[in-house]
DNA sequence: CGTTAGTTTGAGAGGACTCAAAGTCTGTGG
DNA sequence: CCACAGACTTTGAGTCCTCTCAAACTAACG
């Protein structure tokens, strides 16, 4: 049901892999054989609450995030985009129902892999492991620095952290979905943009 | 530098890996003689930042938390009670200095072992592999709870939050750490209390 | 060129914060 | 066993920020 890469070039996952750790050739062809790629177009949702995945994804290009629906609003969890690994990470990591939507913000080029390859890759070749840790600290963190930004109280101080780690993202996703991140209403993010555009009269 | 547990007792780890999961004598016997208690007096430091931890420890009696200090207050990031189990997720998983504090908040009993032999344990009995992931899991899920929390707009809501997963520590935890774990002063946590043991005149 | 999604602007209300001060609890030493 | 110091909790008044609801404006896309 999946297509592979086309012989003679690497997957992207292989590629990924090598720049972390060097790996044997032996483990780049294996990744070329097991992995395969994936295109979304914006929109297109790739994860739903409920579903059981075994796979996570390379973004190669475009930005993809998730997100929750409580109430009337949505939450915004998590926005990732070139090079960063993406899964949920209760269905991957826990072996639990997803809990929320995974959904493409871009135009997307993947490169997928499943639970099982991974884990063959982890037994057999140790190297591997620098990956899946490599993805543990990636979520950690990002839950991490999602806290830090809920427990600022100042709307203006959150748009401000978010835009010092993530300005290279700043144009590229709707404000409708860094408000839902933020954790405020888009008036109120429209409203901060516009006073710091215009500096305050000093 | 380390004592054991007294000859002829488990060691409350052990015992703890084998209510998850059934192990070999051989396992537990590892454990008995590589593990070690730790008592701590109420408002005991375990880490600081900037620590490099490499144990964990099981909470068999007693409370703790992990807390940040930000400009001039103190943020908690979590509270743990009997049977959880505690580290420096960034020092033990992660090998990087820790960033917060951990307290008890209460005398405490502890069991604790080191990084090398839960490592050990690891590769040469794959059933300890279990309590990795249930570290892993309640780590990610706590993060996750203070998120979902701290995204909650209306304190009222944050403290029902808690009272409904953690009312068991209600009497047990000074209101000032409460309100820190919820993001809020201890005037507001206040305010709160009393609105809600005098429920509204309807 | 029209429809729809996304963004901006405005006015008003409510909630949490700050600062200040009064109570209450706890543990220690006399 | 009591008294006292220090920490913890409650109460009050006033301010400021963000939210809500509404409506105009703009951009993107067929």
């Amino acid at each position: 049901m999946h297509h592979n890469f086309p012989a003679g070039t690497n997957s992207p996952l292989a590629d990924f892999v090598s720049h972390i750790h060097p790996v044997k050739q032996e483990v780049i062809q294996y990744i070329n054989k097991h992995s395969f790629p994936h295109f979304m177009r914006r929109g297109e949702v790739l994860i739903r609450p409920g579903e059981y995945s075994s796979h996570l994804y390379l973004i190669c290009k475009g930005a993809v995030r998730a997100y929750m629906i409580e109430g009337s609003k949505e939450i915004t969890t998590w926005i990732c985009a070139e090079n960063e690994i993406i899964t949920s990470i209760r269905g991957f990591l826990l072996r639990e129902p997803a809990v929320e939507y995974i959904e493409a913000i871009e135009d997307c080029e993947l490169a997928g892999a499943s639970y099982d390859t991974l884990q063959y890759l982890y037994q057999h070749h140790i190297e591997m492991n620098v990956m899946g840790r490599k993805l543990l600290e990636q979520y950690y963190g990002a839950a991490e620095e999602r806290n830090i930004i809920s427990r600022l109280t100042r709307a203006e101080s959150k748009y401000n952290y978010f835009v010092e780690r993530n300005g290279h993202l700043l144009n590229r996703i709707p404000l409708k979905i860094i408000a839902s991140y933020l954790g405020m209403t888009t008036e109120t993010l429209s409203r901060i943009r516009k006073r710091i555009s215009k500096p305050p009269k000093s």
